[in-house]
DNA sequence: CTACAATATGAATGTGCGGTCATATGAATG
DNA sequence: CATTCATATGACCGCACATTCATATTGTAG
């Protein structure tokens, strides 16, 4: 957690940081950031930067959690809290297009995302020790639905889940490096579900 | 490229350095990766480091390019040479196998390939500035199905090249970092290819 | 043996950067 | 004003590491 120090700071100059540091993360795995980089950018002295945090890793932290609490938010609240009610495809759908809406409008937190998933030993550090939170997240809704007959018995929910995870992962990665695909974002999701529903689904 | 004292080397000596490079990028992402610990791990002075090689890129750019080769090799040639005579799936499930086969048999070439792939700018500095080649590869393959009527017209060939690379990568690496599935290789294979099809194939 | 070339070695060099610290500035209090 | 407390600053320290270099060792040819 950053000091009192940082909070007290006047709004405009927190921001200045975050935006610098979001900057020096989106360009640098965690390890090749430089913290001087991010005081000379937010326009403070380095010997500042440790009034307001414990270390490098302290602010990382922090944003990571800011990073995690703006993902979420685009998610659509009454669908997620009332998982049970709504058919697989639609909650499907819906984290998909939360996904990538949350990419669109956020570009430059997608790679600090990438960086982080990719630096296992960083993650574990920072959120703990337990399964890659997302794979679970689907693996659930996968066994749910598997139960609920909507999908094709045959299917492994972990498999299925590492796989629709590694398709969301590879795609919002693609729009935002290079993004050439004479797609608008809607017909992306329609053919991501498409694709999804074909393979996954039950046969009758 | 190496220097030519490298290859006078007996060929001994150059496997302990390649298996200590190896150990080293496997554990560590390129600009980690410790010249020290390599030269130690293969027994040699540092300075002979210096002998064999211009620098820590020179070694490093070396060990891709034997990856590479070592990667195609795992390819069925007569049916990549004959690529248009074998039916799209066919396909696929040959390039699934080797993409797996290779990852069990290579498990720490994996994760440098993974480190490699997630540092674009040393990816580009490596390879060139050419788009990625394995999604070029199977947006191809894709193209010259769907002239063949073999999968969905409404499939958009870049979309599911990434769409098919993201879930390859996202497997391999959870099958090498933690691979609690219970599944052998032939059943994740089935099922990867039993989800793709499903999903492009065209529909009668 | 000798002389020359190729190779091996690790101490020394240089650099970049995270983090510290003594000091300065300024706001608030009385 | 004088005192105190919070914040700002950038020179400085220590360390890790890639790379260099002067020197030693080994191999080879005549």
């Amino acid at each position: 957690m950053p000091k009192d120090t940082f909070f007290n700071l006047p709004e405009e100059k927190r921001q200045r940081i975050i935006e610098a540091a979001i900057d020096e993360f989106a360009t640098h795995p965690f390890q090749q950031a430089r913290v001087t980089a991010i005081a000379d950018q937010a326009g403070i002295a380095k010997g500042s930067f440790y009034q307001y945090f414990a270390d490098k890793k302290d602010l990382y932290t922090y944003l990571m959690g800011l990073m995690f609490q703006k993902k979420i938010s685009y998610l659509n609240q009454d669908l997620m809290e009332n998982r049970g009610k709504y058919p697989f495809f639609q909650l499907l759908r819906e984290v998909f297009i939360s996904g990538i809406r949350f990419a669109k409008e956020n570009p430059r937190l997608v790679p600090i995302g990438m960086m982080l998933v990719n630096d296992k030993q960083l993650y574990h550090e920072i959120f703990g020790h337990y399964e890659d939170a997302s794979i679970e997240f689907f693996r659930k809704m996968l066994e749910e639905a598997k139960d609920q007959g909507e999908i094709d018995p045959v299917i492994d929910p972990k498999l299925a889940a590492t796989m629709l995870i590694g398709m969301l992962y590879s795609l919002t990665d693609f729009l935002i490096e290079d993004g050439k695909l004479d797609l608008d974002d809607m017909a992306i999701i329609d053919q991501m579900l498409y694709f999804a529903e074909n393979g996954l689904k039950k046969k009758d």
